[in-house]
DNA sequence: CGACAACCTGACCAGGCGGTAAAACCACGT
DNA sequence: ACGTGGTTTTACCGCCTGGTCAGGTTGTCG
Protein backbone atom coordinates (compact mmCIF):
# COMPACT_ATOMS: atom_id res chain seq x y z
CA UNK A 1 0.00 0.00 0.00
CA UNK A 2 0.90 3.39 -0.79
CA UNK A 3 -1.63 5.49 0.88
CA UNK A 4 0.93 6.94 3.35
CA UNK A 5 3.90 5.38 2.72
CA UNK A 6 6.90 7.63 0.46
CA UNK A 7 6.91 5.73 -2.87
CA UNK A 8 5.75 7.04 -6.30
CA UNK A 9 2.17 7.21 -6.39
CA UNK A 10 -0.97 8.18 -8.33
CA UNK A 11 -1.55 10.82 -5.50
CA UNK A 12 2.33 12.20 -5.99
CA UNK A 13 2.26 12.40 -9.44
CA UNK A 14 -1.15 14.34 -9.10
CA UNK A 15 0.57 16.98 -7.17
CA UNK A 16 3.75 16.95 -9.41
CA UNK A 17 1.17 17.99 -12.00
CA UNK A 18 -0.10 20.31 -10.42
CA UNK A 19 2.42 22.05 -9.90
CA UNK A 20 4.02 21.64 -12.84
CA UNK A 21 0.60 23.21 -14.68
CA UNK A 22 1.45 26.03 -12.03
CA UNK A 23 4.77 27.13 -13.17
CA UNK A 24 3.72 26.32 -17.05
CA UNK A 25 0.51 28.63 -15.87
CA UNK A 26 3.21 31.39 -14.36
CA UNK A 27 5.26 31.30 -17.57
CA UNK A 28 3.05 31.24 -20.26
CA UNK A 29 -0.33 32.73 -19.41
CA UNK A 30 -3.62 31.04 -19.63
CA UNK A 31 -3.96 32.08 -23.59
CA UNK A 32 -0.46 30.29 -24.56
CA UNK A 33 -0.69 27.73 -22.34
CA UNK A 34 -0.19 24.13 -24.05
CA UNK A 35 -0.06 20.68 -22.91
CA UNK A 36 3.52 20.91 -24.01
CA UNK A 37 4.11 23.44 -21.46
CA UNK A 38 2.94 21.83 -18.60
CA UNK A 39 4.47 18.63 -19.82
CA UNK A 40 8.38 20.52 -19.86
CA UNK A 41 8.14 21.47 -16.25
CA UNK A 42 6.84 17.89 -15.38
CA UNK A 43 9.46 15.82 -14.23
CA UNK A 44 8.05 12.90 -15.87
CA UNK A 45 6.29 12.47 -19.51
CA UNK A 46 3.95 14.38 -21.13
CA UNK A 47 1.62 11.64 -21.79
CA UNK A 48 1.17 10.97 -18.24
CA UNK A 49 -1.12 13.60 -17.97
CA UNK A 50 -3.32 12.12 -19.79
CA UNK A 51 -3.17 8.90 -17.83
CA UNK A 52 -4.24 11.11 -14.46
CA UNK A 53 -6.71 13.84 -16.23
CA UNK A 54 -9.61 13.83 -18.84
CA UNK A 55 -8.05 16.44 -20.99
CA UNK A 56 -7.03 20.00 -20.78
CA UNK A 57 -10.55 20.77 -19.60
CA UNK A 58 -10.60 18.13 -17.07
CA UNK A 59 -7.07 19.27 -15.89
CA UNK A 60 -7.46 23.25 -15.45
CA UNK A 61 -10.61 22.70 -13.35
CA UNK A 62 -8.64 20.24 -11.30
CA UNK A 63 -5.80 23.00 -10.90
CA UNK A 64 -8.42 26.01 -10.18
CA UNK A 65 -9.38 23.91 -7.09
CA UNK A 66 -5.89 23.06 -6.37
CA UNK A 67 -5.05 26.56 -5.88
CA UNK A 68 -8.09 28.40 -4.39
CA UNK A 69 -7.49 25.22 -1.59
CA UNK A 70 -3.85 26.43 -1.10
CA UNK A 71 -4.91 29.78 -0.81
CA UNK A 72 -7.73 29.24 1.85
CA UNK A 73 -5.36 27.28 3.44
CA UNK A 74 -2.34 29.30 3.66
CA UNK A 75 -4.66 32.10 5.87
CA UNK A 76 -3.59 32.58 9.48
CA UNK A 77 -4.76 34.69 11.34
CA UNK A 78 -5.12 35.34 15.75
CA UNK A 79 -8.61 36.05 16.03
CA UNK A 80 -8.03 36.26 19.88
CA UNK A 81 -7.14 39.57 18.95
CA UNK A 82 -9.45 42.69 18.95
CA UNK A 83 -11.53 43.08 16.05
CA UNK A 84 -9.75 46.17 14.30
CA UNK A 85 -6.29 44.09 14.76
CA UNK A 86 -8.08 40.73 13.15
CA UNK A 87 -9.30 43.06 10.61
CA UNK A 88 -6.28 44.43 10.11
CA UNK A 89 -4.70 41.72 9.84
CA UNK A 90 -7.04 39.99 7.29
CA UNK A 91 -6.88 43.03 5.08
CA UNK A 92 -2.73 42.91 4.85
CA UNK A 93 -3.12 38.72 4.24
CA UNK A 94 -5.14 39.82 1.49
CA UNK A 95 -3.26 42.12 0.03
CA UNK A 96 0.22 41.04 0.96
CA UNK A 97 0.20 37.61 1.39
CA UNK A 98 0.89 35.23 4.29
CA UNK A 99 4.61 35.51 4.56
CA UNK A 100 6.15 39.33 4.21
CA UNK A 101 9.05 39.68 3.34
CA UNK A 102 10.82 36.26 1.71
CA UNK A 103 8.09 35.28 -0.26
CA UNK A 104 8.04 36.86 -3.98
CA UNK A 105 6.48 33.68 -5.38
CA UNK A 106 3.25 34.71 -3.62
CA UNK A 107 2.25 37.21 -6.38
CA UNK A 108 2.94 35.06 -8.82
CA UNK A 109 0.10 32.78 -7.18
CA UNK A 110 -1.73 35.77 -7.40
CA UNK A 111 -0.92 36.44 -10.95
CA UNK A 112 -2.10 32.98 -12.04
CA UNK A 113 -5.28 33.73 -9.48
CA UNK A 114 -6.38 36.13 -11.05
CA UNK A 115 -5.92 35.15 -14.57
CA UNK A 116 -8.10 31.96 -13.72
CA UNK A 117 -11.07 34.46 -12.42
CA UNK A 118 -10.84 36.41 -15.27
CA UNK A 119 -11.81 33.85 -17.47
CA UNK A 120 -14.38 32.62 -14.94
CA UNK A 121 -16.90 33.90 -17.12
CA UNK A 122 -16.81 31.77 -19.49
CA UNK A 123 -17.27 28.65 -17.36
CA UNK A 124 -20.11 28.26 -15.21
CA UNK A 125 -18.04 25.56 -12.86
CA UNK A 126 -15.21 27.74 -12.90
CA UNK A 127 -17.35 30.69 -11.76
CA UNK A 128 -19.50 29.06 -9.31
CA UNK A 129 -16.18 28.21 -7.69
CA UNK A 130 -14.59 31.11 -7.49
CA UNK A 131 -18.30 32.60 -6.15
CA UNK A 132 -18.31 30.04 -3.19
CA UNK A 133 -14.33 31.43 -2.56
CA UNK A 134 -15.42 34.93 -2.82
CA UNK A 135 -18.16 34.53 -0.07
CA UNK A 136 -15.48 32.76 2.54
CA UNK A 137 -13.18 35.38 2.09
CA UNK A 138 -16.12 38.27 2.46
CA UNK A 139 -17.83 36.27 5.35
CA UNK A 140 -14.51 36.20 7.11
CA UNK A 141 -14.19 39.85 7.17
CA UNK A 142 -18.13 40.42 7.70
CA UNK A 143 -17.66 38.18 10.90
CA UNK A 144 -14.84 40.66 11.80
CA UNK A 145 -17.13 43.30 11.29
CA UNK A 146 -20.31 41.55 13.50
CA UNK A 147 -17.76 41.33 16.24
CA UNK A 148 -16.12 44.49 16.42
CA UNK A 149 -20.30 46.06 16.19
CA UNK A 150 -21.30 43.56 19.22
CA UNK A 151 -18.05 44.36 20.77
CA UNK A 152 -19.10 48.29 20.70
CA UNK A 153 -15.51 49.28 18.71
CA UNK A 154 -16.89 49.68 15.55
CA UNK A 155 -20.57 52.11 14.65
CA UNK A 156 -23.37 49.66 13.78
CA UNK A 157 -23.15 49.50 9.73
CA UNK A 158 -24.53 46.85 7.32
CA UNK A 159 -21.06 44.73 7.52
CA UNK A 160 -21.81 42.07 5.03
CA UNK A 161 -22.14 45.31 2.37
CA UNK A 162 -18.75 46.42 4.57
CA UNK A 163 -17.20 43.95 3.91
CA UNK A 164 -18.22 43.60 0.22
CA UNK A 165 -16.94 46.97 -0.46
CA UNK A 166 -13.72 46.16 1.73
CA UNK A 167 -13.16 42.71 -0.47
CA UNK A 168 -13.91 44.69 -3.77
CA UNK A 169 -10.79 47.44 -3.08
CA UNK A 170 -8.45 44.28 -2.25
CA UNK A 171 -9.32 43.00 -5.66
CA UNK A 172 -9.05 45.86 -7.66
CA UNK A 173 -5.83 46.72 -6.19
CA UNK A 174 -4.07 43.15 -6.79
CA UNK A 175 -5.53 43.22 -10.25
CA UNK A 176 -3.71 46.52 -10.72
CA UNK A 177 -0.55 45.48 -9.26
CA UNK A 178 -0.72 41.92 -11.20
CA UNK A 179 -2.40 43.80 -15.02
CA UNK A 180 -0.67 46.84 -15.12
CA UNK A 181 2.44 46.44 -13.03
CA UNK A 182 1.57 49.02 -10.21
CA UNK A 183 3.67 47.30 -7.81
CA UNK A 184 2.06 50.37 -4.97
CA UNK A 185 -1.53 49.71 -5.66
CA UNK A 186 -1.68 47.20 -2.13
CA UNK A 187 0.00 49.71 -0.20
CA UNK A 188 -2.77 52.58 -1.66
CA UNK A 189 -5.64 50.30 -0.63
CA UNK A 190 -4.18 49.95 2.08
CA UNK A 191 -4.40 53.21 3.02
CA UNK A 192 -7.36 53.88 1.31
CA UNK A 193 -9.35 51.16 3.23
CA UNK A 194 -7.67 52.93 6.54
CA UNK A 195 -8.60 56.63 5.69
CA UNK A 196 -11.87 56.09 4.51
CA UNK A 197 -13.50 53.07 5.74
CA UNK A 198 -11.45 51.90 9.28
CA UNK A 199 -11.52 55.84 10.79
CA UNK A 200 -15.14 56.03 9.99
CA UNK A 201 -15.42 52.24 11.73
CA UNK A 202 -14.27 53.43 14.73
CA UNK A 203 -15.52 57.03 15.18
CA UNK A 204 -16.20 57.26 18.93
CA UNK A 205 -18.93 60.10 18.39
CA UNK A 206 -20.98 58.35 16.46
CA UNK A 207 -21.58 55.92 18.74
CA UNK A 208 -25.33 54.82 18.59
CA UNK A 209 -28.48 56.44 21.10
CA UNK A 210 -28.30 59.84 19.16
CA UNK A 211 -30.56 59.50 15.92
CA UNK A 212 -32.41 56.17 15.77
CA UNK A 213 -33.21 55.38 19.49
CA UNK A 214 -36.64 54.48 18.50
CA UNK A 215 -36.03 52.36 15.44
CA UNK A 216 -34.79 49.20 16.62
CA UNK A 217 -36.70 47.48 18.74
CA UNK A 218 -40.33 48.63 17.91
CA UNK A 219 -39.89 47.36 14.39
CA UNK A 220 -43.62 47.50 13.24
CA UNK B 1 -12.18 59.82 -54.26
CA UNK B 2 -13.51 58.14 -50.85
CA UNK B 3 -11.76 59.97 -48.75
CA UNK B 4 -15.05 61.70 -47.32
CA UNK B 5 -17.63 59.81 -49.89
CA UNK B 6 -19.45 56.82 -48.99
CA UNK B 7 -18.26 54.49 -51.06
CA UNK B 8 -16.58 51.17 -49.42
CA UNK B 9 -12.97 52.44 -48.58
CA UNK B 10 -10.01 50.64 -46.69
CA UNK B 11 -11.51 52.56 -43.64
CA UNK B 12 -14.55 51.29 -43.85
CA UNK B 13 -13.60 48.03 -44.10
CA UNK B 14 -11.40 48.03 -41.33
CA UNK B 15 -14.19 49.58 -39.21
CA UNK B 16 -16.22 46.93 -40.50
CA UNK B 17 -13.50 44.34 -39.37
CA UNK B 18 -13.04 45.69 -35.44
CA UNK B 19 -17.01 45.70 -35.30
CA UNK B 20 -16.57 41.99 -36.38
CA UNK B 21 -13.53 41.65 -33.85
CA UNK B 22 -15.72 43.03 -31.36
CA UNK B 23 -18.99 40.53 -32.18
CA UNK B 24 -16.30 37.26 -32.28
CA UNK B 25 -14.57 38.43 -29.36
CA UNK B 26 -17.66 38.77 -27.57
CA UNK B 27 -18.88 35.49 -28.03
CA UNK B 28 -16.20 33.79 -27.82
CA UNK B 29 -13.85 35.46 -25.32
CA UNK B 30 -10.12 36.01 -25.91
CA UNK B 31 -9.20 32.32 -25.67
CA UNK B 32 -10.92 31.16 -27.90
CA UNK B 33 -10.75 33.37 -30.13
CA UNK B 34 -10.00 32.20 -33.95
CA UNK B 35 -9.23 34.16 -36.89
CA UNK B 36 -12.26 32.11 -38.44
CA UNK B 37 -14.37 33.51 -35.58
CA UNK B 38 -13.78 37.00 -37.00
CA UNK B 39 -14.22 35.93 -40.41
CA UNK B 40 -17.80 34.56 -39.74
CA UNK B 41 -18.98 37.95 -38.43
CA UNK B 42 -17.54 39.70 -41.02
CA UNK B 43 -19.75 40.27 -44.22
CA UNK B 44 -16.18 39.86 -46.47
CA UNK B 45 -14.00 36.99 -46.80
CA UNK B 46 -12.04 35.74 -43.91
CA UNK B 47 -8.54 36.48 -45.53
CA UNK B 48 -9.21 39.85 -46.22
CA UNK B 49 -8.87 40.48 -42.71
CA UNK B 50 -4.92 39.64 -43.43
CA UNK B 51 -4.41 42.16 -46.16
CA UNK B 52 -5.57 44.70 -43.75
CA UNK B 53 -3.97 43.60 -41.21
CA UNK B 54 -0.52 42.11 -40.22
CA UNK B 55 -1.98 39.04 -38.52
CA UNK B 56 -3.50 38.25 -35.59
CA UNK B 57 -1.09 40.28 -32.74
CA UNK B 58 -1.27 43.08 -34.74
CA UNK B 59 -5.12 42.69 -35.41
CA UNK B 60 -5.41 42.59 -31.78
CA UNK B 61 -3.56 45.62 -31.21
CA UNK B 62 -5.46 47.94 -33.40
CA UNK B 63 -8.62 46.75 -31.79
CA UNK B 64 -7.49 47.55 -28.12
CA UNK B 65 -7.02 51.42 -29.67
CA UNK B 66 -10.29 51.07 -31.00
CA UNK B 67 -11.92 49.91 -27.82
CA UNK B 68 -10.79 52.29 -25.54
CA UNK B 69 -11.20 54.81 -27.68
CA UNK B 70 -14.78 54.23 -28.04
CA UNK B 71 -14.72 54.59 -24.22
CA UNK B 72 -13.29 57.63 -23.94
CA UNK B 73 -15.20 59.13 -26.28
CA UNK B 74 -18.33 58.02 -25.04
CA UNK B 75 -17.92 59.93 -21.54
CA UNK B 76 -20.35 63.20 -21.16
CA UNK B 77 -20.27 64.93 -18.23
CA UNK B 78 -21.54 68.28 -17.60
CA UNK B 79 -18.94 70.27 -16.34
CA UNK B 80 -20.40 73.08 -15.28
CA UNK B 81 -22.18 71.20 -12.55
CA UNK B 82 -21.04 71.77 -8.66
CA UNK B 83 -18.35 69.60 -7.74
CA UNK B 84 -20.27 66.84 -6.14
CA UNK B 85 -22.83 66.78 -9.09
CA UNK B 86 -19.85 66.32 -11.33
CA UNK B 87 -18.01 63.58 -9.55
CA UNK B 88 -21.14 61.82 -8.60
CA UNK B 89 -21.63 61.63 -12.60
CA UNK B 90 -18.44 60.38 -13.24
CA UNK B 91 -18.79 57.68 -11.16
CA UNK B 92 -22.10 56.76 -12.56
CA UNK B 93 -21.18 56.77 -16.05
CA UNK B 94 -18.02 54.80 -15.07
CA UNK B 95 -20.03 52.56 -13.42
CA UNK B 96 -23.46 52.16 -15.41
CA UNK B 97 -22.24 53.73 -19.17
CA UNK B 98 -23.54 56.70 -20.41
CA UNK B 99 -26.81 55.60 -21.54
CA UNK B 100 -29.04 54.26 -18.43
CA UNK B 101 -31.57 52.00 -19.50
CA UNK B 102 -31.15 51.33 -23.24
CA UNK B 103 -27.99 50.48 -23.83
CA UNK B 104 -27.16 46.90 -22.34
CA UNK B 105 -24.30 46.79 -24.92
CA UNK B 106 -22.83 48.93 -22.56
CA UNK B 107 -21.54 45.59 -20.86
CA UNK B 108 -20.90 43.85 -23.78
CA UNK B 109 -18.47 45.99 -24.43
CA UNK B 110 -17.18 46.40 -20.53
CA UNK B 111 -16.78 42.39 -20.97
CA UNK B 112 -14.36 42.85 -24.07
CA UNK B 113 -12.92 45.31 -22.20
CA UNK B 114 -11.76 43.45 -18.56
CA UNK B 115 -10.82 40.91 -20.93
CA UNK B 116 -8.36 42.58 -22.68
CA UNK B 117 -7.43 44.08 -19.58
CA UNK B 118 -6.98 40.92 -17.70
CA UNK B 119 -4.40 39.90 -20.54
CA UNK B 120 -2.28 43.35 -20.46
CA UNK B 121 -0.02 41.47 -17.65
CA UNK B 122 1.24 39.50 -20.75
CA UNK B 123 1.81 42.54 -23.53
CA UNK B 124 4.04 45.56 -22.83
CA UNK B 125 2.43 47.30 -25.46
CA UNK B 126 -1.35 46.74 -24.36
CA UNK B 127 -0.10 47.34 -20.85
CA UNK B 128 1.26 50.95 -21.74
CA UNK B 129 -2.05 51.34 -23.22
CA UNK B 130 -4.27 50.66 -20.70
CA UNK B 131 -2.23 52.34 -18.59
CA UNK B 132 -2.72 56.05 -20.19
CA UNK B 133 -6.39 55.29 -20.27
CA UNK B 134 -6.49 54.62 -16.50
CA UNK B 135 -4.26 57.72 -15.91
CA UNK B 136 -6.99 59.71 -18.09
CA UNK B 137 -9.72 58.10 -15.73
CA UNK B 138 -8.21 58.92 -12.32
CA UNK B 139 -6.99 62.34 -13.82
CA UNK B 140 -10.77 63.00 -14.29
CA UNK B 141 -11.85 62.14 -10.74
CA UNK B 142 -8.80 64.26 -9.32
CA UNK B 143 -9.22 67.26 -11.36
CA UNK B 144 -13.10 67.31 -9.75
CA UNK B 145 -11.90 66.68 -6.74
CA UNK B 146 -9.31 69.54 -6.45
CA UNK B 147 -12.04 71.22 -7.95
CA UNK B 148 -14.30 70.82 -4.97
CA UNK B 149 -11.18 71.42 -2.97
CA UNK B 150 -10.32 74.53 -3.88
CA UNK B 151 -13.82 75.83 -3.57
CA UNK B 152 -14.39 74.26 0.01
CA UNK B 153 -16.89 71.80 -0.23
CA UNK B 154 -14.57 68.66 -0.03
CA UNK B 155 -12.08 68.60 2.89
CA UNK B 156 -8.75 68.78 1.51
CA UNK B 157 -7.58 65.46 1.19
CA UNK B 158 -4.94 64.16 -1.38
CA UNK B 159 -6.85 63.94 -4.35
CA UNK B 160 -4.84 62.05 -6.49
CA UNK B 161 -5.09 59.35 -4.49
CA UNK B 162 -8.34 59.25 -3.10
CA UNK B 163 -9.25 59.50 -7.34
CA UNK B 164 -6.99 56.25 -7.60
CA UNK B 165 -9.03 54.47 -4.77
CA UNK B 166 -12.41 55.35 -6.03
CA UNK B 167 -11.20 54.30 -9.78
CA UNK B 168 -9.72 51.02 -7.80
CA UNK B 169 -13.39 50.16 -6.58
CA UNK B 170 -15.00 50.87 -9.89
CA UNK B 171 -13.38 48.67 -11.86
CA UNK B 172 -13.61 45.90 -8.82
CA UNK B 173 -17.33 46.15 -9.01
CA UNK B 174 -17.39 45.98 -12.68
CA UNK B 175 -14.89 42.79 -12.75
CA UNK B 176 -16.99 41.18 -9.73
CA UNK B 177 -20.30 41.24 -12.23
CA UNK B 178 -18.10 40.54 -15.19
CA UNK B 179 -16.86 37.69 -14.54
CA UNK B 180 -18.72 36.22 -11.49
CA UNK B 181 -22.10 37.62 -12.41
CA UNK B 182 -23.08 39.60 -9.38
CA UNK B 183 -25.29 42.16 -11.28
CA UNK B 184 -25.73 44.46 -8.47
CA UNK B 185 -22.27 44.97 -7.62
CA UNK B 186 -21.95 48.37 -9.66
CA UNK B 187 -25.36 49.30 -6.81
CA UNK B 188 -23.46 48.15 -4.09
CA UNK B 189 -20.05 50.13 -4.61
CA UNK B 190 -22.35 52.99 -5.58
CA UNK B 191 -23.48 52.87 -1.89
CA UNK B 192 -19.78 52.13 -0.65
CA UNK B 193 -18.78 55.16 -2.12
CA UNK B 194 -21.59 57.20 -1.02
CA UNK B 195 -21.40 56.04 2.59
CA UNK B 196 -17.55 56.03 2.78
CA UNK B 197 -15.65 58.42 0.35
CA UNK B 198 -18.33 61.14 -0.38
CA UNK B 199 -20.01 61.86 3.02
CA UNK B 200 -16.66 62.13 4.24
CA UNK B 201 -15.09 64.33 2.10
CA UNK B 202 -18.31 66.21 2.55
CA UNK B 203 -18.22 65.88 6.15
CA UNK B 204 -18.38 69.99 7.01
CA UNK B 205 -16.63 69.96 10.65
CA UNK B 206 -13.82 67.73 9.54
CA UNK B 207 -11.69 68.62 12.82
CA UNK B 208 -8.54 68.78 11.34
CA UNK B 209 -6.79 68.70 14.61
CA UNK B 210 -6.56 64.83 15.24
CA UNK B 211 -5.66 63.29 12.18
CA UNK B 212 -4.92 59.95 13.40
CA UNK B 213 -7.92 57.26 13.94
CA UNK B 214 -5.91 56.26 17.10
CA UNK B 215 -5.59 52.36 16.78
CA UNK B 216 -6.05 51.28 19.85
CA UNK B 217 -4.13 53.45 22.08
CA UNK B 218 -0.45 52.54 21.86
CA UNK B 219 -0.03 54.67 18.25
CA UNK B 220 3.29 55.88 17.94
C1' DC C 1 7.29 -17.63 -9.31
C1' DG C 2 3.67 -15.90 -12.40
C1' DA C 3 -0.03 -13.06 -13.09
C1' DC C 4 -2.50 -9.14 -12.62
C1' DA C 5 -3.19 -4.27 -12.04
C1' DA C 6 -1.44 0.20 -11.73
C1' DC C 7 1.73 3.32 -13.60
C1' DC C 8 4.51 5.24 -17.21
C1' DT C 9 6.59 5.99 -22.06
C1' DG C 10 7.75 6.93 -27.16
C1' DA C 11 5.84 7.00 -31.53
C1' DC C 12 2.28 8.50 -33.91
C1' DC C 13 -1.98 10.92 -35.85
C1' DA C 14 -6.15 13.48 -37.47
C1' DG C 15 -7.80 17.97 -37.37
C1' DG C 16 -7.61 22.68 -37.08
C1' DC C 17 -4.88 26.70 -36.87
C1' DG C 18 -2.86 31.17 -38.86
C1' DG C 19 -1.13 32.55 -42.89
C1' DT C 20 0.07 32.88 -48.19
C1' DA C 21 -0.19 32.89 -53.50
C1' DA C 22 -2.22 34.10 -57.23
C1' DA C 23 -6.03 35.14 -59.69
C1' DA C 24 -10.34 38.09 -60.09
C1' DC C 25 -12.68 42.29 -59.30
C1' DC C 26 -13.58 47.15 -59.72
C1' DA C 27 -13.23 52.11 -60.14
C1' DC C 28 -10.43 55.02 -62.24
C1' DG C 29 -7.41 57.99 -65.72
C1' DT C 30 -6.03 58.18 -70.44
C1' DA D 1 -10.83 49.84 -74.82
C1' DC D 2 -7.13 48.98 -71.81
C1' DG D 3 -3.88 49.15 -68.26
C1' DT D 4 -3.22 50.25 -63.37
C1' DG D 5 -3.33 50.06 -58.42
C1' DG D 6 -5.94 49.13 -54.59
C1' DT D 7 -9.16 45.67 -52.92
C1' DT D 8 -11.33 41.09 -52.45
C1' DT D 9 -11.77 36.12 -53.06
C1' DT D 10 -10.65 31.25 -53.85
C1' DA D 11 -7.76 27.55 -53.11
C1' DC D 12 -4.29 25.88 -50.65
C1' DC D 13 -0.37 24.75 -47.18
C1' DG D 14 2.83 23.72 -43.40
C1' DC D 15 2.84 23.45 -38.77
C1' DC D 16 1.45 22.59 -34.32
C1' DT D 17 -2.00 20.98 -31.19
C1' DG D 18 -4.46 17.85 -28.03
C1' DG D 19 -5.05 13.29 -27.85
C1' DT D 20 -4.41 7.98 -28.63
C1' DC D 21 -2.27 3.43 -28.52
C1' DA D 22 0.50 -0.49 -28.07
C1' DG D 23 3.88 -1.76 -25.34
C1' DG D 24 7.30 -1.50 -21.18
C1' DT D 25 8.13 -1.11 -16.14
C1' DT D 26 7.06 -1.54 -11.39
C1' DG D 27 4.85 -3.34 -7.35
C1' DT D 28 1.89 -6.65 -5.03
C1' DC D 29 -0.60 -10.67 -3.92
C1' DG D 30 -1.89 -15.77 -4.45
Amino acid sequence: MNSSGGSRSSADTREAIMEATFRALSKHGYNDLRMRDIGEEFEMSRTLIHYHYDGKHDLISAFLEYVIEQYEGSVEVDEDADPLTELDARIDQCLFGPEFDTDFGHWERMKVYHELFSQAQHNERHREVFNNHYVTIRDSITQVLERGIDEGVFRPVDAEETAQFVTDIIHAARARRISLGHDEAPEQARRGIHEYILSSLLKPEFVVSSQRTGRNRSGE
